[in-house]
DNA sequence: GTTAGCACTCTCGCCAGACGAGTGCTAATG
DNA sequence: CATTAGCACTCGTCTGGCGAGAGTGCTAAC
């Protein structure tokens, strides 16, 4: 598994230039652009060692060489330096962790944005269902006739909502009646803290209303079901495009497509998320779709919760930056979670 | 202007084909798919009249015809019918007018969703800014420590939210007074009516809590300054990847790109808006990425307010299908605005 | 072990020729 | 006089061959 030296120098050689280039690189090339002190023919050997080896791999008997998925393994696990981001980089990056107004999800909304933005390739992020602890209020709201909404404020600052019908026999005043024991029952409570004894209250108080009780109960039920899934925002698609792998335009139509559909998309985000970087070539990846594409990510925690992030460019693509974003990205996230926390 | 009949059918049936085929229709193929009771000779004839006359064009000496964009003009000015729609999507059209759950710009994000699928090209939206009339509820609810949600919902059930810092002086209870007052003022009044007495019978009743009180005016105001830009929702973009036209992936680029910015979109949308189902062909389009599309778009009104909709294809477009499904669209948008005033 | 040199391989772009779809024109027809 | 059959002609596309160029592998010399 150990490379010498000279043969790791000429496997980023390549590895570098064909990310850049996205043509074979010839044993000239090499020597040329990297300054090494040897000949081409020397390092001609050495490139058909590489390939016997699997790092590398030919596309004609008469072409140059392109790193193999093995190879691309090779570099990434033993030989590259994530790139640090420039200072302009940290800059934006630290504005948006700063920015304390907007809620959490968009947060990571736009650090998924920048993320696509800083590298060129496409970004997602996974952000976890908020499992929110407590109520902070809830009202019901009258709205057009017979029509009302309910209204949960969770104590992450999360807004649900949903509009009612409300029976014919129910004014605005017993509305705001109904609204405020509710508050009153539910206000600062656990979800899990919510008893038996608190809903039977709920029901005695208000026994006259008792069909528009047990319907907002049911709805508020439902919410809760509903918001809880984990959301997944995928920005900067677009960006394949510039990719001349993808050049075909089958294979980019599939693509795109899975990019849209969150559903399918989710599941090519592998389950053991790690807090460090990790990163799957090629036909590491499970989905058939997307074997020839890479994914570099990682997972954080928001409230407890595991969510992910991270980006999907070609099987040639910058490692070294995408590692390093991701990783800055990740730490500004943290960050960021302790801010809220204090 | 007026062709005779045969010339009429000739176009019509050249343009079913092409918009079908994507390739130039030759004489012998005029004749064989429409069944017309005529040599393909005197089609030869009739085609190079109606060359001549420029509503068809020749991509190469020797191939067959395609029309031209004032072709499409002539066609879809006096030949066309729109399609009505299938039994199938009436139901699916009818379902979402009835399902009233749904805040109203849902709705009509749905509705542009269904206009995508159901043609199988870009749809966009307008959906113009809710000019609500009154608010119904303004609260401030307390979240973790110095910070608060400002909470306002208005009679059209539109929900607009920002957190804000409190001064440490300020505690629970403070806030749950000052929401209180702020309700007592605000509450179902209109935004038109808020006048100087308001105001300064607000200041007054809290006028120990002067900092917090501007605070958060300063804030609504803001909040009702930023809710007001209209929001221009699109879908099914990737549909355009179908369109043979589009293989060049330069133009693609260009054309996902303005998609993509919502801004640069905005323009492209014609001004003089009628509640008519309108049509753009290519060139007649003013900016120039969308020279070699075609808009098929209507007018609505949402609360008073105009809005538009409509889809984005190719000028090789089944244009009777497009001006069929924004007629059927933009007749249920209607439906659901009664449905909601009543 | 390294390097210079050389024959060999394979791709790519270019060009010529065959093919075929479709036209325009002419002359014949009702 | 409109319509039609027939035919020569045009032009795009497909195919195969050819030369140039890039890059290799191998051998022999250092």
């Amino acid at each position: 598994m150990t490379l010498d030296e000279r043969k790791r120098q000429i496997l980023e050689s390549i590895v570098k230039d064909y990310v850049e280039t996205a043509e074979p690189v010839g044993s000239r090339a090499v020597v040329k652009k990297y300054a090494l002190n040897i000949s081409s023919a020397t390092v001609r050997n050495e490139m058909a060692d590489l390939e016997d080896m699997g790092y590398l791999e030919q596309p004609h008997t008469s072409s140059g060489r392109i790193p193999s998925e093995r190879g691309f393994r090779y570099y990434v696990d033993y030989i590259m330096e994530k790139q640090q981001l420039s200072n302009e980089e940290i800059e934006m990056l630290d504005q948006l962790v700063d920015d304390n107004e907007h809620e959490l999800s968009q947060f990571i909304g736009r650090i998924g944005y920048f993320l696509s933005q800083v590298t060129n390739y496409a970004s997602f992020v996974v952000v976890p269902s908020v499992k929110f602890e407590e109520f902070r209020t809830i009202q019901l709201i009258p709205l057009e006739k017979e029509k009302a909404l309910i209204l949960l404020v969770t104590d992450t600052g999360m807004i649900i909502h949903r509009k009612i019908d409300v029976p014919p026999s129910v004014d605005e005043e017993d509305l705001e009646h109904i609204g405020r024991i509710f508050n009153q029952v539910f206000k600062n409570k656990k979800i899990s803290g919510i008893n038996r004894s608190d809903l039977k209250y709920l029901r005695e108080s208000l026994k006259l209303k008792r069909k528009i009780v047990d319907r907002a109960l049911e709805e508020i039920d439902d919410l809760l079901k509903n918001t809880n899934d984990e959301k997944l925002l995928v920005s900067g698609t677009l960006n394949i495009l510039n990719e001349p792998e993808f050049k075909d335009l089958d294979k980019l139509r599939r693509i795109l497509r899975l990019l849209e559909a969150s559903d399918a998309f989710k599941d090519i985000i592998p389950s053991n998320l790690s807090e460090e970087v990790d990163i799957t070539i090629g036909h590491e990846n499970k989905l058939e779709d997307i074997k020839d594409l890479s994914l570099v990510y990682a997972g954080y925690k928001s409230y407890g919760e595991p969510g992910a992030i991270g980006l999907l460019g070609p099987v040639r693509m910058e490692y070294w930056k995408a590692a390093g974003t991701v990783e800055a990205v990740c730490r500004a996230i943290e960050k960021r979670m302790k801010l809220k926390k204090k």
